[in-house]
This record gives structure tokens, sequence and C-alpha cells, in this order.
DNA sequence: CAGTGGATGCTCT
DNA sequence: GAGCATCCACTGT
């Protein structure tokens, strides 16, 4: 998957990466899981403009943005565009497939539907920290590939914000057992 | 199950 | 000094 595929709008790009195969290092499994943030909504961390942290997310397309969450955890996004337009796509969720042995040793967990439900969770079994912040996405440690068939996609509110929480750009596989919270009730 | 609170570090006001 | 794009353990049903 070439990194042009990202220099589109995050909303338009975010549903079609329900399915696809992501790797890291050959360990990893299919996005069923993700979240639209764009500089224009309150909600982004390019809302204030930019700083160090988030200088990836000003960009160009197609490449990481890795920061720290609470102080623990690390966060995966992939920028999209079109043009630095400092919009990103939080991967929260993966159905592990690729080395699941190596993502439990990591997590130090057995449940295979917890190895990656969550985008902390998620870091955690791939290995991605901030070392990945700013690589392109269509290099090694990554590797990315589209389903051969689309997949059904549900959608409804942002997970664990507290402005902008009205706006439904979580998006996910319909009828996944792997996501990170429900899709119910919106 | 649902709800609560602590850990923990960095960014921005 | 406040506030997190989180996770886990613990409580009480």
């Amino acid at each position: 998957m070439d990194r042009s595929f990202f220099d589109r709008k995050v909303n338009e790009v975010a549903p079609e990466l329900i399915g696809v195969e992501l790797l890291v290092n050959g360990v990893g499994g299919e996005i069923v899981e993700v979240e639209a943030y764009s500089p224009e909504e309150p909600g982004s961390h390019s809302f204030r403009g930019r700083t160090a942290r988030n200088a990836s997310m000003f960009g160009p397309p197609g490449h990481a943005y890795v920061y720290r969450s609470y102080g623990i955890h690390w966060c995966l996004n992939f920028v999209c565009g079109p043009g630095e337009v400092a919009s990103g796509i939080l991967i929260r969720a993966l159905e592990p497939a690729s080395g699941v042995d190596e993502m439990r040793a990591r997590r130090g967990l057995d449940d295979v539907r917890l190895l990656c439900a969550g985008p902390g969770r998620l870091c955690e079994a791939l290995g991605v920290t901030g070392v990945y912040d700013g690589l392109p996405l269509d290099e090694p440690p990554f590797s990315l590939r589209a389903p051969s068939e689309p997949h059904a996609v549900v959608v409804g509110p942002r997970i664990g914000l507290s402005k902008a929480i009205d706006l439904p750009w979580r998006y996910g596989r319909a009828g996944s057992l792997f996501v990170s919270r429900s899709f119910n009730a919106a």
C-alpha cells in the first residue's frame, strides 16, 4: 500500500482502513477500529497549532505520528491529507494475526481479544514507541496491505475525549469481537 | 457487569 | 499547575 493512499481527507481514508493488514516488523493483524482527527476540530492535537510533540502531524501524509498518552502509553496515528493539513487517524484496535506469541510476550497476557483492543495496548503488542514517530508507512518497519474485499463498517462517537464528543468519527469493523469498546447505542 | 481512582510523564497555559 | 486521543485493579452489586 503506497503512502499516496493517505493523501486524502481523514474521513475518506478512515473507513477504508478497516480490514487493512498492519504489520510492524512482521507483527500485527487486521485493523478493526480507527478514529479521525483534523485541525479545525478541538478534539485534535493539531487544533492549537504546531508544537514539538505534534510536528509529524503537520508533515506529509503517509507517515506515522506517535505520541505518549497519559505518561504511560504510546499511540499510533497515520498522517492524512490532502497535502500537509495536520490531520491524522488514530489506530485503536487490531485483530491479531501475525506474531501472536510475540504480542503475548510483550503484553504479558494470553487472551488474544485483549492483545490489541485499544491504542495503548496495540502499541505495546506491536512494539511501537516514540522512535517510530515520523517514519513513512510504506517502508519497513511498517507493512500495510489492503483487504481483498471491503468490509462492512460501523460508525460512532470517538472515545476518551472531553471536546467535540459528538462527532461520529470513530470507525469499526461491523461485528468484530476485537474492538476496544462496542459500537452500541450512539 | 458498572463505576471509581491511581499510575505516570509530558505538553501547554 | 492542569489536563490529558489510556489502562488496570479494585470495589460493589
